[in-house]
DNA sequence: TGTCCACGTCT
DNA sequence: AAGACGTGGAC
């Protein structure tokens, strides 16, 4: 096939948004970004991103940066362990580079939640190092570029479609090409229903076009149900405030605050919620009272929410859990977003 | 309402 | 190799 390189570039230097971290590509930023946009779209991370680097303006203050409050600047991003791998490759950084991200695809890809892609982005980007950075975008490009039905889920696929990024890519211009890739696969070669055929630099190269199935491209494999759980959770407040828990360290929200829940747990009625109550160590008061429920999605389970609203009297917190305000549960406390239906009946 | 985006990284 | 790990917005 034709080198697409040359008309690609061309569009991207014409149609490239003005992001902040495009402005000023420096290796920090381009990786705070790239781990800020897994799973994330580009309007949904910018808010959060400018925050971040207003409060952590360089690696040695994400390094030093208070966990707690680590977690709060990412709050409603979702998958927290991105934003603690940060600090923990922040900190390695610090002890190891003096504070610079190495200048090296192997050293950027052994530092933890950094993998192939964004290694491969911070490399080429921010270092103009000749290396690929295959995420979901190119992968839709190549896949109708070249009309192949692989399965991009395959880690087959993937490598033979990285080959085919690579046999284009020009050795003066990686990081603009490899950003040009993502840029087209996000403004034009778009996902579902119909890409923008008529307004690609490619169009008159691609096979899938040409054979009128683009938009039937990529394929991948049928995703698995999610597990379907009941969750019971108590707000149980006091003249202190609301009950927090904290998760566990590891597994799912790991370290994050919830209200009292209990995972797998249909608790039906009054009687019974006062009963897991007891079980703390509380003493109960008033009789609970049922809110109306809730659903939260994540990618891998659906949790159905039962919730509940209890006043106690005052008295101390059973271990592991803490009395929080109004106010301290806005500025101190992280609540995950499958919490929202409580947030807003404890008034935040 | 349900599906897709959303391969990204770690285990 | 395959499952764990969040969220919100578009359609």
């Amino acid at each position: 096939m034709e080198n697409i390189a040359p008309a690609l570039l061309d569009w991207f230097y014409k149609n490239r948004r003005i992001l902040p971290f495009r402005t000023d590509p420096s290796p920090y930023h381009v990786w705070l970004s790239e781990i800020m946009l897994q799973q994330t779209r580009v309007a949904a991370a910018l808010p959060y991103y400018e925050r971040f680097l207003r409060e952590l303006p360089d690696i040695p203050a994400l390094a030093a940066c208070d966990p707690e409050k680590l977690h709060k600047l990412w709050e409603g991003l979702g998958y927290y362990s991105r934003v603690r791998n940060l600090q923990k490759a922040a900190r390695i950084v610090c002890e190891q580079y003096g504070g610079d991200l190495p200048a090296d695809y192997d050293a950027l890809l052994a530092l933890p939640g950094i993998g192939e892609y964004t290694a491969g982005a911070i490399a080429s980007i921010s270092f103009g190092l000749a290396v690929p950075a295959v995420d979901g975008n190119v992968l839709r490009v190549f896949a109708r570029l070249y009309n192949d039905d692989g399965f991009i889920t395959d880690p087959a696929v993937k490598r033979l479609f990285t080959a085919r990024v690579m046999d284009h890519q020009p050795p003066d211009a990686p990081g603009d090409y490899n950003q040009a890739l993502m840029e087209l696969g996000a403004l034009v070669c778009l996902p579902g229903g119909e890409p923008l055929c008529g307004q690609c630099p490619l169009a008159d190269l691609c096979a899938g076009r040409k054979a009128g199935r683009a938009r039937d491209l990529p394929r991948k494999a049928v995703p698995k149900a999610r597990k379907q759980t009941e969750v019971t959770v108590i707000l149980a407040e006091s003249p202190e405030g609301w009950l927090l828990q904290q998760r566990p360290p590891k597994g799912l929200l790991a370290g994050l605050w919830q209200p009292l829940t209990f995972e797998d747990t249909l608790l039906e009625g009054p009687g019974a919620v006062r009963d897991a109550l007891e079980e703390l160590g509380l003493d109960t008061g008033d009789q609970p009272r049922p809110l109306p429920g809730a659903k939260h999605i994540f990618s891998h389970i659906e949790w159905h929410l039962h919730l509940w609203r209890v006043q106690l009297p005052a008295q101390p917190a059973p271990a592991g859990c803490v009395w929080a305000s109004c106010q301290a549960l806005r500025e101190e406390y992280t609540l995950p977003g499958a919490f929202k239906a409580c947030k807003k009946e404890m008034g935040l």
